[in-house]
DNA sequence: GTCGAACTTCGACGGTCGTCGTAGTACGGT
DNA sequence: ACCGTACTACGACGACCGTCGAAGTTCGAC
């Protein structure tokens, strides 16, 4: 737990990375909740039918992508999506993904 | 090379499958081809490294997803970005990732 | 300082996916 | 009719990925 919580820059984030964080079920399900908490959340509260540690891979995949923002607070671990970066760099992308019906 | 090239209805398109099949690189780099060519071109005048059975795997798997739309013409089959179904879909996803530098 | 909760790390396993080569089909031209 | 071009279908193979459980770390609370 004592990682150094590495996150992109935003001239960093490259769109495969992004695309292929956001082309799993449960990611892009983690995505759709942070949407709707502009605070961040933790990601153990969601239930995704997954395993902690399972849990523990995805949210680093949409980190390591660019996709989210998480910072440390006790012992949970505050993810927030990084839609200011998203926004600047593909203009869209994420509200046309948000868009989606379902 | 009969086979009847289905597509999937505009209602039929999910997110998921669009995603996924704009996560991979040499995917990626037909949808900007197409996106400079409104009318389509043939797949196989693109310089992808990869082999000819390869790229009809992508096609197929684009095709599949809703993202192009393929039409016979002679020995050649035509790709188009299907943008008006994506845009109406999931407004700004095609643009954001267009805009996407390199 | 002890306990529990939240999360991470590691290794393992199974399935999917991208890739290829070979063989085959469809079409146009000669 | 024949040939070449463009593409497809079918296995096969290797790599990657999502998943898990077990063990470990960190932090706050009592």
């Amino acid at each position: 737990m004592t990682t150094m919580l590495a996150h992109p820059e935003r001239d960093e984030i490259r769109i495969a990375a992004v695309l292929q964080a956001l082309a799993d079920p449960v990611r892009l399900e983690i995505v759709r909740a942070l949407a709707r908490c502009e605070e961040g959340i933790s990601c153990g509260v969601l239930d995704l039918g997954v395993t902690a540690s399972t849990l523990t891979h995805h949210v680093r995949t949409l980190r390591e992508a660019g996709v989210v923002h998480v910072r440390p607070q006790g012992t949970s671990r505050i993810s927030s999506l990084r839609r200011a970066d998203l926004d600047a760099l593909f203009p869209g992308l994420l509200d046309g993904v948000l868009a989606a019906r379902q």
